[in-house]
DNA sequence: TCGTTTCTCG
């Protein structure tokens, strides 16, 4: 009767029903049962009229009438479902804080929704606050704080929450197995990720596609491509069918672990068994082979790629970035040109990659004008941009442009890297303005800003290059007391310096140093004091 | 279940 009177269009607020009815109780001295107060709030509910069924709740406690839990739990799981987060949040919020009884299912709803939303804190937090209550947790509550701590990911926990699990004698599902496996080899965490599928496999699951395919990645990852290889041929053997992700993350580490011809079988196999190659993997193979130096196999898959309208942007940068870097900056504009045909927008990453071809051939103008047409077309230049442009002016010669292009920068709110830190400290060095450069660096250290070796490596040649080898060693004398380390660049540097003036003990001496720390020698290193002894016509020590 | 690309010192 409630629900059909509920649903008529005539029925009165809620506010003035309950009120009525704790009324009449009163007024005819019965004792008034919760059960109707209940059924009433539960047909606002089934009649999805929210408002209703809150304020119903509210005169309920209010009037000291117990919601039952099943009801707050219906409600609530009708809210999640009309996702109505924000809802479904203040009334669960109210039950805990009002001391309404609530239970495990109550807690489930509230996190699952959470994490649908993509708040996994949130959902994290319902689950430590309801643990330190009266609440009593069950399995799933635990699965899914295990989800919502892999999202971190924080594998730590999720492994506690395992071990809790397991005590308990609740065995989890693969998914879960799965999630916590994940979310240890992303951390790169091989060991728990390998102790998780032992227990996963012992508890009576066997290996599935997506913990395998995670393996490989955790593999690849810790430098041991070869168990990943091995762990792929297994699970073929074994009866699994490696899918696009799988090729995908093999393909990746094959790549990222120089074996070209490895990540082109996998390639011809996967095509074998009917999968399309997805931009990701075409991506890989090209990076793979421009990597390695097969640039015609490189051309092959990026004309591909093209031809079949799956390049997108990475695509393009990849082959522009290569070309660039090579000084095929003719044919980096070409590729760029290509691009826009094919309707793919470029990047900021685009436009670095071409700016900085620019630059390096010396072509400012050409790379000035990029700047501003990207500039134009909205979108923002990055602190590489202008680490690039820097970078570009100094070796031009143009020193005014490039700390116009430095104050511009800081006056839009991008902060430095110690990238356009060094190539700035680098610069002014390589103009000959050492001494600016040093006072630029002091200027920084006061702001509390830590350079790293290469800008003092920097200053050391500025100064040597001036025939200044006590300005230089003063110098490697303050970074080390900065606690910064000085590294096989700065000890050639001096050596070199000490060479030069004709003193080649002390350049000795600084070798021992050097290897005192640790330090090993490399071919330029070694050059610089052939070259010093040559220069004494030491010949014995030359040999 | 994976999720890419750009940069420096001797």
């Amino acid at each position: 009767m409630l629900n059909r009177y509920v649903l008529g269009d005539s029925s009165p607020s809620s506010c003035i029903l309950v009120d009525h009815l704790v009324d009449c109780s009163k007024r005819f001295e019965f004792d008034s049962d919760s059960r109707i107060f209940n059924y009433l709030l539960n047909s606002y509910v089934r009649a999805g009229r929210f408002n209703d069924s809150f304020d119903c709740f509210d005169r309920m406690i209010e009037s000291n009438i117990e919601p039952w839990v099943m009801c707050i739990n219906v409600f609530l799981t009708a809210l999640v479902r009309k996702n109505m987060i924000a809802e479904a949040r203040g009334l669960y919020n109210n039950v805990v804080s009002r001391g309404v009884n609530y239970d495990c299912c109550t807690v489930e709803t509230m996190m699952r929704a959470c994490l649908n939303d993509g708040k996994a804190d949130e959902a994290e937090r319902y689950f430590w606050e309801a643990k330190a209550s009266f609440i009593k947790l069950d399995a799933a509550n635990y699965s899914t704080a295990i989800q919502a701590v892999c999202r971190k990911p924080n594998s730590n926990v999720a492994c506690e929450l395992l071990n809790e699990m397991t005590k308990m004698g609740w065995v989890p599902s693969v998914g879960t197995f799965a999630c916590i496996i994940g979310a240890c080899v992303k951390q790169g965490n091989m060991v728990d990720a390998l102790k998780v599928k032992d227990e996963m496999v012992s508890s009576g699951k066997p290996m599935n596609l997506i913990v395998a395919t995670s393996l490989m990645k955790g593999y690849y990852m810790a430098g041991d491509l070869d168990s990943a290889l091995n762990l792929f041929d297994k699970i073929v053997r074994d009866g699994l069918e490696p899918n696009m992700v799988t090729y995908s993350v093999l393909i990746e580490g094959c790549f990222r672990g120089g074996k070209m011809e490895r990540a082109s079988e996998l390639c011809t196999q996967m095509k074998l068994a009917g999968i399309q190659p997805s931009v990701y993997i075409v991506n890989s193979l090209i990076r793979g082979f421009l990597g390695v130096h097969l640039w015609e196999e490189a051309f092959k898959h990026f004309d591909e790629a093209v031809e079949c309208g799956i390049a997108n942007v990475f695509t393009y940068n990849n082959m522009i970035c290569w070309l660039c870097k090579e000084g095929k900056v003719d044919e980096a504009c070409s590729v760029w040109k290509k691009m826009v045909n094919e309707g793919v927008e470029p990047s900021v990453v685009s436009y670095n990659n071409l700016i900085l071809g620019h630059c390096r051939k010396g072509n400012m103008d050409l790379a000035s004008r990029l700047f501003s047409e990207m500039l134009g077309t909205g979108l923002k230049a990055n602190v590489l941009t202008y680490s690039i442009l820097i970078d570009g002016y100094f070796r031009k010669g143009e020193t005014e442009q490039a700390l116009g292009m430095f104050d511009q920068m800081v006056d839009l709110g991008i902060s430095p890297t110690d990238f356009t830190f060094n190539t700035f400290i680098n610069g002014l060095c390589k103009v000959g303005r050492t001494s600016d450069a040093m006072d630029m660096l002091n200027k920084f250290v006061e702001k509390g800003f830590i350079p790293n070796c290469m800008s003092y490596n920097s200053i050391i040649d500025g100064f040597i290059k001036e025939g200044d080898i006590t300005s230089a060693l003063a110098v490697y004398r303050e970074m080390c007391e900065c606690g910064v380390t000085p590294n096989v660049v700065t000890y050639t540097s001096l050596i070199h310096g000490f060479c030069k003036s004709n003193n080649i003990d002390l350049a000795l001496k600084m070798r021992d140093e050097m290897t005192m720390k640790g330090l090993q020698l490399d071919v330029t290193a070694y050059g610089v004091l052939i070259d010093g002894f040559c220069k004494r016509r030491d010949m014995e020590k030359r040999m």
